[in-house]
DNA sequence: TGTACATCAGTGAACGCGCGTTCACTGATGTAC
DNA sequence: TGTACATCAGTGAACGCGCGTTCACTGATGTAC
C-alpha cells in the first residue's frame, strides 16, 4: 500500500522525533528499531526505506536535537539589550542544572544525554555530536557575554552537576540535589 | 579439573580486575561475559561459579574502582602540612583534565566513566555508584580544603569538563584540547 | 481527462548473530575415617 | 600418615532471546500515453 510522498516525508519525520525522544531516554542501545518504528506508528520493515542503517538514524536524530539547543541559546544570544540577555541567559542556567531538568531524561538536552555513549558510537554520531557541540558552545558563549575559555569552564560545570546529579538521582536524592543546588550558585568569577 | 581455594579466589580477583578496565575502557554493554573471562585467562562457563549475574561483577568492579579513588583523594586530604596538600590537590587537579587522562579511557576514574550509564544500570550498580560518589566527593572536599557546595562546584566542573573532551576527542581533537585548557584554569573563586 | 502500468512505502515473516545463562562433565582438591 | 570419597572450580556445548537487517509481497500512488 503505496502512500503520499508527502506522508512518506512525515512518517520519516515522525521516526526521528520518536528516535530522539527515545535515544535520550534510553540510550541508543537501548532502543531497537521495532521500538523506533512502534512509536512512529508503524512496523519494523520499512525503517530500510528511510535510513540505510540504525547509525543513521541515530545520527539524525543527534542532529536535529541539536538545531533545537542552538536555536534555544542563539536566541538568548540575539537579545539586544544587555539586561534583559543577562536575565535571560541567568534563567536557562538556573533552569539547566534544576532538578526538573534532571527528572525529564526524555526532553533532556543531547549534549548531557549523549556525551558518555558518543565516543563508542558509529563516526557519523561522532561526527554529528561534535559540530553540534560547536555550534552550541558558539552560541553558548555569546549568550554569556563572557570570554570563550570562561564560557566552556562555565558550561563543563553545568554538565558535570547536570551528569553526577542524574547519576545517582535514584540511589542518593539527596546528594543528588545537593549537587544541582552547588551548581546554581553564581560564582564570583562568572561573567553573565 | 578442581583447583586450590586461593588459586580460585586469584582468579576471581583477576575477573573484577579485567571488569573494571573493559567496563571503563567500552562500557558495561559493550563487554561480555566471555570477553571477561577470557581476559582472566578462563572460559566463559566458571563466571556463575564467582557471581550470580553480570549485574554483580558490574557492581564490583565499580565499588573496588571507586575504593582506589577515594584512598588516592584521601591521601591528599590525609597531608598535615597545608602548603604540601594544596600543592598535590592542585596537582591532581591539574591531571584530572589533562590530555593524558581524556586518553587513558581503560584506566579512567570511575565517577566519569560510569556516570553516563549507571542510571541504565541494575540497582546493585547504581548503589555501588552512589555509594563511591558519596565516599569520594567527602574525600575531594577535604582535600580541597573548601567548603562542600565550592567542592562540588569545582568537582563538577572537572567532570563536565573531562566527559565533554572526550566526546569530541575523535571528531573534533581542537575543541576537546580547548575545553581542557579552558578547565585547567584556577578560578578567583577557587580555594585549593 | 481517462486508462494502463511501473513505482515504492509499508508489512510481517525470516535470517544470522551475539548475548547472558544453563548444564553435564572433568578431575584435582579437601575431608572424613 | 594413608586411603576413599565427596566437593566444586573450570570446561565447552547448548539454550533461548532480542537484536539489526533482509526479503517477498501488497496495493495505492505517480506517471506515461
Amino acid at each position: 500500500m503505496r502512500i503520499t510522498k508527502q506522508r512518506a516525508a512525515e512518517n520519516r519525520g515522525r521516526v526521528v522525533d520518536e528516535a530522539a525522544r527515545l535515544f535520550r531516554e534510553k540510550g541508543f542501545d537501548g532502543v531497537g528499531v521495532a521500538e523506533l518504528m512502534a512509536a512512529a506508528g508503524m512496523t519494523h520493515g520499512g525503517f530500510y526505506n528511510h535510513f540505510g542503517s540504525k547509525d543513521e538514524v541515530e545520527a539524525a536524530a543527534c542532529a536535529r536535537l541539536f538545531e533545537n539547543s542552538v536555536a534555544k541559546v542563539a536566541a538568548i544570544a540575539a537579545e539586544s539589550e544587555a539586561a534583559a540577555r543577562q536575565a535571560a541567559f541567568a534563567a536557562y542556567r538556573q533552569r539547566y542544572v534544576s532538578a526538573a531538568t534532571r527528572d525529564a531524561t526524555a526532553a533532556s538536552c543531547p549534549m548531557v544525554a549523549f556525551a558518555g555513549d558518543v565516543s563508542r558510537q558509529s563516526q557519523g554520531v561522532r561526527d554529528a555530536y561534535a559540530e553540534g557541540l560547536n555550534a552550541y558552545l558558539d552560541a553558548f558563549a555569546r549568550a554569556s557575554g563572557a570570554e570563550r575559555a570562561e564560557a566552556l569552564r562555565n558550561f563543563s560545570a553545568l554538565v558535570g552537576a547536570l551528569t553526577l546529579a542524574r547519576s545517582v538521582a535514584a540511589s542518593d536524592p539527596a546528594l543528588s540535589d545537593e549537587i544541582l543546588a552547588a551548581a546554581r550558585v553564581e560564582r564570583s568569577g562568572d561573567a553573565i
